[in-house]
DNA sequence: ACAAGTATGTTGTAATTACAACAAAAGGAG
DNA sequence: CTCCTTTTGTTGTAATTACAACATACTTGT
C-alpha cells in the first residue's frame, strides 16, 4: 500500500500529509478475482480506485449485448475519479478486473465536505486532482476535435495543424506510427496511407515515416 | 463587474471571499472591438476570461486557411480556463471577439502558488474549478465515445444506451431534435432519420419524436 | 548478408455515408 | 380552418470510406 505514495495524486505531498489524506478519505484496499465486476454502469459512486496490483478494463456493454473495451488501467493508474467527484453522475461504463487485482479505494464524499476544510493536505490534494482533470480535458478535447471532421483528409490536417502549433514549427515528428495514427483519428489504416500519399502529391504536406512538414503556400 | 459575482466559479463564496479572490487573481477588465483577436493559437496563457458583455467565438484557423468555428461563449461564460491552469499547454484555438465585448481576466498563475495558500477563499475557488473541469470532462468523454463508432447505427445505439443508463429506464425522452442529434453524433440528418427508420423496422428500438424505447428481447 | 517479421503503400470492390431534392407530417398564428 | 413554417421521413446518386489482398520497404536478429 505504501507504494501508492508515488502516485501523481499525492504529488508534492509529505508522507505525513499523505497519511492524513489516506485516513480522511478512508482509503481501503480490496482484492478482486479476474473478470469480477468492480463498478457497474448505471450506478453512481463516491469512491474512485487506484490500481495497486494487476489491471482493470473499462468497458461498455449495451443492452443489445455489444461489448466495447475502452481502455486498460494498469498499476499506479486510477479510474472513476471524475464520477467520484461529481455525485449524482451515473457511470456510463463498467469497470472489470482484467486479472486478479488489488485496488485501493478513496472516498471523496461530496466536494462540500472538503470545501470547508482549509488544511494544507486537502488543498494539495484538490490541486492535484484539478491538474489531472485539466490534463484529461486537454487530451479529450483534442481528440474530440480531430475526429469531428467527416473526411480522412480533414482529420489529418486538423491533427497535423495542432501538432504544428504545439511544436511551434511546420516541421516535426509525431508520436504515432501509421496504425496508431489511424486508430487515433478513427479511420482505416490503408485509407490513411492513401490519403497521405494524395496530400503529398498535391504538395500540401511532405512526410517520411514519423516526420512531417506542412507546405502552406 | 459586480455581476460576475454570480458566476459558477464563485459558487458558495461570500462577497468578501470573492473580493479577495478578484484581488489575488488580479482580475482586470478589458474591452475588445468586434473581430479583434483575444487569444491566439500557439500561445500559452496564464489568464482565463469571463465574458461580461458581448460574446466571443472559439475558432480554429489552420495554416492552409481553413476556418472552423467551434463554439460561442456568451455572457457569464468563460474560456481558456483549462489552459490557464496548465502552464506550458499551448492554445490550439483562437479566441476572437464576436462583437464588441468586455472581458474580465483572471491570472491563475501557476497552480503552485495557490497550493501553498491554505485560505478558505482559495479552497472554495479551486473546488469550483475542479467541479467545472470534471463536468466538462464528462461531457467531452461522452461525446468522444459516441462519435468513435464509424457507422451511424453504432453511434445511435451508443448514444441511446448511455441515455438509458442515465435515466435508469429503457424508455425516455432525449433533449435533441433530429438536427441537433445529427450534429451531436456528427452525421447527416437525413441519414440519421433513415437509420432510425431501419432500427424501428428491425424492432431494435421504437421512437416517436423525442421519445425513445429500447427493445432488447 | 540473409531471413523473418513488421510497417507502410497501393489498388479494386463492396458498403456506407453525405448530399440534394422532395414528400409528408406536425405545429403555430391569424 | 387555412396558410405558413418547421420538423421529420424518404429516395436516388455521387463521393468517401472500410476492407481485403497484395506489393514494397524497412527492421531485427542471427
Amino acid at each position: 500500500m505504501k507504494n501508492c505514495y508515488h502516485s501523481v495524486i499525492f504529488k508534492d505531498m509529505t508522507e505525513k500529509e499523505i497519511e492524513t489524506c489516506l485516513t480522511e478519505l478512508r482509503a481501503t484496499e480490496k482484492t478482486y478475482k479476474k473478470d469480477e465486476m468492480i463498478l457497474m454502469a448505471g450506478d453512481t459512486t463516491e469512491r474512485f480506485g487506484l490500481v495497486l496490483e494487476g489491471s482493470v478494463t473499462i468497458e461498455s456493454n449495451d443492452i443489445w449485448g455489444n461489448r466495447t473495451i475502452l481502455s486498460h488501467v494498469g498499476i499506479m493508474q486510477f479510474f472513476a475519479e471524475t464520477y467520484a467527484l461529481l455525485e449524482d453522475e451515473t457511470l456510463l461504463v463498467d469497470v472489470r478486473a482484467n486479472e486478479n487485482c488489488r485496488i485501493l479505494f478513496f472516498r471523496i464524499g461530496s466536494l462540500k465536505r472538503l470545501r470547508s476544510s482549509n488544511e494544507l493536505w486537502a488543498m494539495k490534494f484538490i490541486c492535484n486532482m484539478l491538474e489531472i482533470s485539466a490534463h484529461k480535458n486537454v487530451v479529450l478535447s483534442g481528440r474530440s476535435f480531430h475526429i469531428s471532421p467527416r473526411t480522412i483528409r480533414e482529420r489529418i490536417l486538423s491533427y497535423l495543424n495542432t501538432v504544428s502549433l504545439q511544436k511551434h514549427s511546420t516541421e516535426f515528428d509525431i508520436p504515432f506510427d501509421r496504425q496508431q495514427l489511424a486508430d487515433y483519428l478513427n479511420v482505416d489504416r490503408s485509407a490513411l496511407s492513401n490519403e497521405l500519399s494524395k496530400l503529398q502529391r498535391e504538395g500540401v504536406i511532405s512526410c517520411r515515416k514519423n516526420h512531417f512538414e506542412l507546405l502552406s503556400h
